[in-house]
DNA sequence: AATATGTTTCACTAAATACTGAAAGTATAA
DNA sequence: TTATACTTTCAGTATTTAGTGAAACATATT
């Protein structure tokens, strides 16, 4: 195949993960593209290559600084900003799992533990259930939280190393 | 807090949740819905506490069952069905992680290595970088795929065992 | 075979989400 | 201080995704 081509394939495919993993598809793409180009892009280079207007890219490049998959660079005598992506593909998963985690995790847990802990009169079979289910989705929710809270405390080789440990 | 009240608060969360991992918000409702009820719901009664209409239920209804996370049950003497979802929550982030993998991952995977594959000239700079990424990409997505596949093998106790062996 | 009791489909509508582009804002240079 | 080179914002629009409800379909009952 084709240089072009390739990442062309490449910039869809990650675009269409993004959209399934709570990244929009914009977002996932520029940072396909950033990821596989070995210099700095300006916005306007980035908005040529994607077909998408300056509106659109500032808003997802500034998306993904926030999520710190992407920095901002400057060159000397240029005015302008440029951007990299992260290539450490441990880090960039990490970094994902850690938003999202802040994200969308933690607040649910919060509202489980308040709906335990609120949840007093136990009369009725189906309020027994309530109280019951509540927990062990607590529990469970917990414990997976726990683990990927950990988990993206290691670095690279640890992680590696712990991956191959389990699952020998 | 009151029944009714908490019970709506929880399947409100758990739509919420759903919405960010690719479940959409009605069909983490009712999967919210029937996981806090003792007993098996019928359509109609779905369709009646979560104010949606008939289609929209029985189409939510029948991919929750594709997803394995809700089965179909029929009462003696009754012409309609009744839907109970998977009550034990290990067994139905199990089944989460699984479909998506499939759904997502696999197909990823496949397209990764295809391009690692058909990437021969190096040339340029960027095609060199071009196809160390991908390299590096498919390599790390290689592995964490691998990890879930043999996570998902697993049954409760030792999943549990397992994270509480790496992250004592 | 007619009726009753369901379930499924699908064209249409509604709602949510993403994108555009022009205008406003900001900082550096002349 | 004015011009220039950018970045950011945001109201309007387009696209995508989800939901409705009536009609078609299926199956059991009389």
């Amino acid at each position: 195949m084709e240089f072009e081509a390739s990442k062309e394939k490449f910039i869809q495919t990650w675009g269409v993960l993004g959209g399934s993993w709570g990244i929009n598809r914009t977002m996932a793409q520029i940072h396909a593209l950033l990821l596989v180009s070995h210099i700095a892009l300006s916005a306007e280079e980035i908005m040529d290559e994607l077909q998408i207007s300056r509106g659109n890219a500032n808003q997802n490049i500034r998306d993904l600084i926030d999520w710190g998959l992407v920095y901002r660079e400057y060159k000397a005598g240029e005015r302008k900003e440029f951007f990299t992506a992260e290539k450490d593909i441990w880090a960039v998963a990490k970094q994902i799992v850690k938003e999202r985690r802040k994200r969308e995790i933690e607040p649910v847990r919060k509202i489980l533990t308040e709906l335990k802990n609120t949840s007093t009169s136990k009369n009725s079979e189906a309020e027994k259930h309530f109280v019951k289910m509540i927990g062990n989705i607590e529990d469970v929710v917990g414990k997976m939280d726990n683990s990927v809270d950990k988990l993206i405390k290691l670095d690279e080789s640890a992680i590696v190393g712990t991956l191959f440990k389990i699952f020998k």
